[in-house]
RNA sequence: GCCACGGUAGCUCAGCAGGUAGAGCGCGUGCUUGGUAAGCACGAGGUCGCGGGUUCAAAUCCCGCCCGUGGCUCCA
């Protein structure tokens, strides 16, 4: 937004003809005396927020120059970036009101050819521009409500208890205890890179791109085939929910009156595109787009909830640079996100509660116990009076302790909300499954209902991310490995996820046969099976395979060819030290394997099944 | 985004009072046909992150930028 203002004896103007974004105007115009003189140029991405330091500018002025009479002029000219009419009538309109209770205000009309005429006073500080740059604010409205709004901490028992955070016996919840830590005092120990950055990388899964943006991976073959699978299965949990699976833009129009709002809480998070005429941002959820199809559709109170489900790949946050680490904080991520229109609060409670349990299935299924993450509930405090019995409910699913962020007033879109989060090596928090009750955004977009009496109504929303993002599950699932290594264990991908499942390991070139035939049978079975067929000892292929996580390693020599059975180490069975060997038949081992992957989707082996054809990917 | 530290062979890292680069692993070739966490030998492989400056001379010193990690901040 661009400023002009002018410490005038007199302003007088006169409306002459229409354009074609004039705003209704019944007047001819006026004359005002000892004024101050605003011309305003809107421009391209401003906000209330931007409007609002407008407003203090012209405050400020009009008391140095002791004016108590304003007149707002819309005046195209100061800037080449004008934004659309629409916008700038609303912004005009804010800062009249904004204004008025201080001043007197006149607001000439906008989008009308005027003649004026003015007489600035000419004293040192009778002329003054002023540029209030919407984009570049850090804090917009939102922001410092949120800084004004005051948390409350608390801890519900399985008991149903509420007990104020410094009251509560953590010595039985170590891990509670770090998340808490980390939610409230903000403590930060951590002095070393994240293990799972290490892994990512060893473990050919995923790796920086320096030719992209700070926050962009590539994914390498195995890194695929683990996301993909783990999308497939987060997809299939929410079709079978009940979800209707959609697809929507992942570029909107940044000028959009509905979607501005819901931007204005980041200004400086999304990344712009631009396009022929207009500014696109890239999306950061699937909201908007489903949003704006609910709002098309016809609904009435027999078609709720209606739950609809998009796979975003990708969701875009512009995050700070600092921020980002590993698989932990990406620019670019994929994240199932589903949004269910109910018709009241009594139904949004009875999904939030279902949906509750779907996350905490669908995290079991993936290989997050709830022993592995702690829950977050942040809820107002009116809606927690409202209705207490529910939310100490919700202690009962998984008879864990709860902390509880009460809020003393709403400042963004929800009333209730709750977070999975994932505690790791470093003792950092991160918020895997999430749901929101959103109280606002139906009526913002228009999204309405017609009720059995006939009546339209704005229904409630839940925004629902069962599993959080796909890659921060990976980062959990590799920081759970590094963690149960630290007890022991064999670090390891549940078997379902494990790019090769099985590992044939040939003894000596004249086996090299039947362990490709072996292999050819395990994945004629769905079963992903590779063949060691390089020209290295037995002790070298068994500790490469090792060293890949392989959940199965089978060798095959002579007495195996003998014996027509596979000597098999299983590695959850394994430590380091002692490994667990099995004697089985090959179809005792395509059982076992099938029962441990039963109801999980299936990708075939992401690379050649022949070690010796497989190149190095880093 | 701010502050600190880092970027040297495909990988992990050494070298750095300025004098044109090293190890281990990996890779290639040969030997070896092997019995459950690293067989042996030889060989190839480097714009020392990028750009500029100081200097007879810069991987090494100075400045800027890019990337990464930690902290701050932040996480719709």
């Amino acid at each position: 937004m661009k400023i002009l203002l002018l410490h005038s004896d007199y302003m007088e103007y006169e409306v002459k003809k229409k354009t074609r974004f004039a705003e209704p105007f019944e007047g001819k115009g006026e004359r005002v005396e000892e004024v101050l003189v605003v011309f305003v140029s809107v421009e391209k991405g401003d906000t209330e927020e931007t409007a609002s330091r407008a407003v203090d500018e012209i405050r400020d002025v009009a008391e140095k120059v002791k004016s108590d009479r304003i007149v707002l002029y819309p005046y195209a000219h100061l800037s080449s970036e004008l934004a659309d009419a629409e916008t700038a009538v609303n912004l005009l309109k804010f800062m009249e009101k904004e204004l008025s209770n201080e001043f007197d205000v006149h607001r000439s009309p906008f989008g009308w050819y005027k003649a004026f005429k003015i007489s600035c006073k000419g004293h040192p500080l009778s002329e003054l521009s002023r540029e209030i740059k919407g984009e570049d604010i850090e804090l917009t409205q939102a922001l410092k409500d949120e800084e004004r709004a005051v948390s409350y901490w608390y801890i519900l028992t399985p008991e149903k208890e509420l007990v104020e955070v410094d009251r509560f016996d953590f010595s039985r919840y170590d891990n509670l205890r770090k998340f808490v830590d980390y939610e409230i005092s903000k403590r930060r120990a951590a002095d070393r890179t994240p293990p799972h950055v290490e892994l990512m990388k060893r473990l050919e899964i995923a790796d920086y791109e320096e030719a992209s943006d700070s926050g962009h991976m590539r994914y390498y073959p195995n890194g695929r085939l683990i996301k993909s699978l783990l999308e497939m299965f987060v997809t299939e949990k929410c079709i079978e929910y009940g979800a209707m699976e959609v697809e929507t833009p992942i570029m909107y129009d940044r000028g959009h009156p509905t979607l501005r709002k819901y931007l204005e809480r980041f200004p400086a998070r999304q990344y712009i595109i631009k396009g022929d005429k207009r500014d696109f941002f890239l999306r950061f959820a699937a909201c908007f787009g489903q949003f704006l199809m609910n709002a098309q559709a016809t609904m009435t109170y027999k078609h709720l909830p209606l739950r609809m489900y998009e796979l975003t790949r990708y969701s875009f946050r512009k995050e700070q640079r600092g921020e980002l680490v590993g698989l932990r904080r990406l620019r670019a991520f994929t994240m199932p996100d589903m949004h269910t229109v109910v018709r009241d609060m009594e139904e949004a409670k009875q999904e939030f509660y279902n949906q509750y349990r779907l996350s905490v299935d669908v995290l079991r299924e993936i290989g997050l116990e709830p022993e592995d993450y702690e829950v977050a509930i942040r809820i107002t405090k009116d809606f927690y009076k409202e209705n207490r019995d529910f939310i100490h409910s919700i202690a009962e699913i998984l008879k864990k302790p709860i902390l509880i962020e009460m809020w003393d007033r709403r400042f963004f879109y929800f009333v209730l909300k709750f977070e999975f989060n994932f505690v790791d090596a470093l003792d950092k928090a991160s918020a895997l499954s999430t749901v929101q009750i959103d109280v606002e955004n139906a009526e913002r977009y228009g999204i309405r209902y017609v009720d059995s009496d006939g009546k339209e109504r704005y229904p409630y929303i839940l925004h629902c991310s069962a599993s959080g993002a796909i890659e921060r599950v990976i980062y959990a699932l590799l920081e759970k490995a590094f963690l149960s290594s630290k007890n022991g264990m064999l670090p390891m991908l549940p078997v379902w996820l494990s790019p090769t499942q099985v590992r044939i390991i040939p003894i000596a070139e004249r086996h090299l046969e039947k362990a490709i035939e072996i292999a050819n049978e395990l994945n004629r079975n769905r079963i992903r099976a590779d063949v060691d067929d390089r020209d290295e000892t037995t002790a070298k292929k068994v500790r490469d395979a090792s060293t890949s996580w392989i959940p199965y390693i089978a060798v095959i020599g002579d007495r195996e060819m003998e014996e027509n059975l596979l000597s098999v180490t299983v590695r959850k069975e394994s430590t380091i030290k002692n490994q667990k060997k099995i004697k089985m038949s090959l179809k005792e081992l395509i059982d076992v394997i099938k029962k441990e992957t039963e109801g999980k989707p299936y990708k075939p082996l992401p690379m050649h099944f022949m070690l010796s054809r497989r190149p190095s990917m880093r």
